[in-house]
This record gives structure tokens, C-alpha cells and sequence, in this order.
DNA sequence: CAAACTGTTCGCGACTCATCGAACAGCCTA
DNA sequence: TAGGCTGTTCGATGAGTCGCGAACAGTTTG
């Protein structure tokens, strides 16, 4: 039984993991932009600035539990990328890493959701 | 209580309905890619000449009531349209119309995998 | 007519997914 | 240090999906 090492600097939060995106299949993608709640979180932080919005500041109809689900999904399909800052996490669309490795996908995903939302 | 008219002449297998495109959500057309079974059928029937190919015809792991089910997806996507003849019934890519409604989303699911199998 | 073939539908089980409340863990401020 | 804020994790639940075998319905052929 060993002793436990003091923590003598305070622990900060694991940092959220990122996908390597080589390593996210197309049915993982696919199934990634498959939820309405998701659409919307990628429409929004891809008509954002960079690291301008953080979980919490998003307008979607489901509870904290959900939404911190919802964002590991786009995390682990290589759509976003977070950062902590202080109490918040920013984020921030990986859109050229995505790009690279599925050509023209998010493309077609956000301007089909933006003549969606023009045809109302 | 009316008299059934006698069925003079045979009654036909009703043919399958297809989907109108603009009552085609994003979330149905990506849903209804995302599934490696369905990925398969669209990959080999883009591949194919129309009406090539009937529904037994496809070389994927499961049996004909999935198989069926899958193709009613794909039907509702707009993905695919079918056409009876005989005993079969064959198949088409609605690439035009898929490619109006959702532009550039059919190249880009069929590049990527394309791509993720030529990997192997 | 009977048998073979193709595909659909139904009922069922296994599994996954989206959601919630509750509890928890850092971070910041008073 | 106490409390509030942000976000994660856990366990439960309900909904939906995917698969199968069995039964069925047209079609074609023997």
C-alpha cells in the first residue's frame, strides 16, 4: 500500500481528447450529423468565431447531461475541438482537418441545413 | 355490407412508393447513410448501370428481411428508386434528384468511401 | 396445378441511443 | 472559505434500430 503523493499544485481538469481524424470512419461522421441537436450545435459554431462560443451558451432543447454528450460525439467524430478556459470549455469546428479527410461532406451537410432553415 | 368486386384479373404486387425529395429531411438522407450495410448497397448500385440491379443481387451480411428493410430506407431517403419486374425487383441511384435536394452530398459520402476502401 | 424464386411483413429479442436527475469536480468570486 | 457557475459522469428509462425466422404473396416455370 503506498502513500498518496500530496497534491501539492492543485489537479486541474483532464483536458478534453481530440479524434485523430484518420481514424474516423465515414459511418462515424455520418452518424455524428445524424441528430438534430448536433445540426444545430454545428451550425451555430461554424457561423461563430473561432473559440467564441462555449457549451453552455448554445439554444437547444435538452439539458446540461445531453448536451456535454452531444459534444463528445462531434469530439470523438473530429468535427470540434475544445478548450478549457477557466469554468467554461470553448470550442471550435476542426473544419479544415474534417475537410481534408471527407472532401466537400461538411460542405454539403451545412448548406443543406442552411437552405433548410431559408426555406421556413 | 357491399359485395367484394371479383378480382377478374390478378391482382398485381403494389409497386413501391417513392419518396418526394422535398419532403426529405437532412437528418433522414444522413441517418439513412449512415449505416455500413446501406453504404454498401448505395456504393454498388452508384457503381452499376440503372436497373442493373435487383435486391437479392447485393453481397452483404445479412438476410433478405433486413435486406428489405434497408431498401424501404433507402426508398424513403430518396435515395434509391424501384421498379418491378417479374418476380425482382431492381433498383436505381435518384442521383439527380438526390443532388438537388442535397448538393454535393452524394459525391462526397461516395468519395469518401471510395477512399476508405481503397485505403485497405 | 405445383414448385421454385424473390421480396415483404410480422413478431420477437438484443442492442444502441437520447434524455433526464443527481452527484460530483474544477474554477472563480465574494 | 463558502457559494455559485460550468461541465462531466453515473444510473435509469424509454424509444428506436437492427437482426432473425416464419409466414405470406406475386411471378415464373415445370
Amino acid at each position: 500500500m503506498t502513500i498518496d503523493p500530496p497534491a501539492a499544485t492543485p489537479r486541474h481538469r483532464t483536458p478534453p481528447e481530440h479524434a485523430v481524424l484518420d481514424e474516423v470512419t465515414l459511418e462515424a461522421a455520418l452518424a455524428a450529423l445524424a441528430d438534430p441537436v448536433r445540426l444545430t450545435l454545428i451550425r451555430e459554431v461554424a457561423s461563430a468565431q473561432e473559440w467564441e462560443r462555449s457549451c453552455g451558451s448554445f439554444d437547444v432543447p435538452v439539458r446540461k447531461a445531453a448536451l456535454s454528450h452531444h459534444f463528445a460525439v462531434l469530439r470523438a467524430a473530429g468535427l470540434i475541438e475544445q478548450r478549457d478556459a477557466g469554468p467554461r470549455r470553448f470550442n471550435r469546428l476542426r473544419r479544415a482537418e474534417f475537410d481534408a479527410r471527407f472532401p466537400g461532406l461538411l460542405d454539403a451537410v451545412l448548406r443543406a441545413q442552411a437552405a433548410e432553415l431559408q426555406k421556413v
